[in-house]
DNA sequence: ATAGAAGTGCTACTTAGGTAGCATTTTACT
DNA sequence: AGTAAAATGCTACCTAAGTAGCACTTCTAT
């Protein structure tokens, strides 16, 4: 994207505000803005990541969309990533440049800035000041996988949902973000499960005066009841 | 470590065979070299990583070693990973040096090299080279975490174990390794499940004809039979 | 050499959570 | 406005896999 672009100082800005180029003077920022484009996405769209020839990276500048694989016998989802704002994908094949395959589906109308994968590795390794944030993102990536990997492996459903629950609690408002409008349906898939158990634990959890429910929407009524739940469960 | 050290071309040489290190001359190799110290552990000692000020970064140079969580509910262990030579740890405290708590339990004797986990951040900061072939390693790990992860959503007892096993066949020797001689129980924590359950879903694989088994002993008998079994099941 | 520990191979039983089906409500789309 | 689709809240049922227990074998360490 050149100066010139209508929609280049408000891109430009999304990357002002993103942690992951914070300690980028605004002459690299400007080289970056170079390599990218920008692209938008209705909500619900779906896409699948895996021949190699067209792999992109992407920067998600607003909206948020969904990284899952499909288990083709059974057809059920798992959600291995919620990405939103400032979050960018896919970083797997930024690292190694091998294919990988894993579907995509926007969750809102999503915006996003992109470059070819090649290019933007290539920019990378010709402005390693980025590896002071990048190193660290990639650290909360892995963090992540691990502690979704160990959770779904050794807690039951109640305490997967309430970790998930937990995990994203606004921490000055103590609500729910992120995750308060998605269904029971995309709820399961976030801790591997199916949307008739979710919902059966969901009314467990709201029955206890933990939760508040509507229709694609969840709020939390007694943060402490929901600590209990999962304490003691390290 | 420095160049009078008895130990000092035994270990320079593990480095200079490591994939992680392939593309360091020879005088950055003894950079790296001057910040580690060389350290074994007898087969089974356990330890404990998640005092952030004892962190060190260490690089596995013989002997493998498990990186697993416990849930303090029931007991049960699952391993993470297997780490063996080449290897290195931990990567998600060397990338983002926050607390990281993880049990290691080593399955041979285990020969590393370490340093001090900041030593080590600087030391990457100050030769980046050691992106070129770092970034694309943090790539195979977050790939394996992912895998892992999906599988153990994703997929039942009999796949989990026939793609355990599939995973960890050498190329050229068609025999399994690594893995070949772990006891059911450290099979079972690699697959999260119970040494019961993987006894009996073994025992249905040598009735198959897919494996021959002897005590702490696994090899293949018809490595089609095991495609077989998880074929389909992406 | 011997005792204890570790590993294996079973049977029988239990249960968490997945599945199927349906009624009701809300939303989205012509 | 009216119909289809999506989302929810249930009941009833099923099954994969976890648990318990035990006999037997093979290591390991004094």
């Amino acid at each position: 994207m050149t100066a010139n672009d209508p929609h280049y100082e408000y891109c430009l800005n999304k990357l002002r505000i993103n942690p992951l180029f914070e300690n980028l003077d605004d002459e690299t920022l400007e080289s970056l803005m170079g390599c990218l484009s920008l692209k938008k996405w209705n909500k619900n769209s779906e896409f699948f990541y895996g021949d190699q020839t067209f792999y992109k990276f992407f920067i998600i500048i607003s909206g948020r969309l969904k990284m899952y694989q499909i288990d083709i016998e059974n057809g059920r989802e798992f959600t291995v990533f919620l990405l939103t704002q400032n979050d960018v994908f896919d970083v797997v094949s930024l690292l190694d440049g091998l294919k990988h395959s894993m579907n995509f589906e926007t969750i809102d109308d999503v915006e996003v800035l992109y470059a070819p994968i090649d290019l933007m590795r290539d920019w990378i390794e010709s402005h390693p000041k980025i590896n002071k944030t990048l190193l660290p993102y990639l650290g909360r990536c892995m963090r992540m996988l691990e502690v979704n990997l160990t959770d779904n492996v050794l807690s039951d459903i109640p305490t997967r949902l309430a970790k998930l629950i937990l995990s994203n609690v606004n921490e000055s408002s103590q609500q729910l973000q992120l995750i308060n409008d998605l269904s029971n349906y995309e709820i399961a898939n976030m801790i591997g499960s199916t949307r008739a158990v979710v919902n059966r634990q969901i009314q467990v959890f709201k029955k206890a005066g933990m939760l508040d429910i509507h229709r694609k929407s969840i709020s939390i009524k007694d943060l402490k009841l929901l600590l209990d739940e999962v304490s003691g469960k390290y």
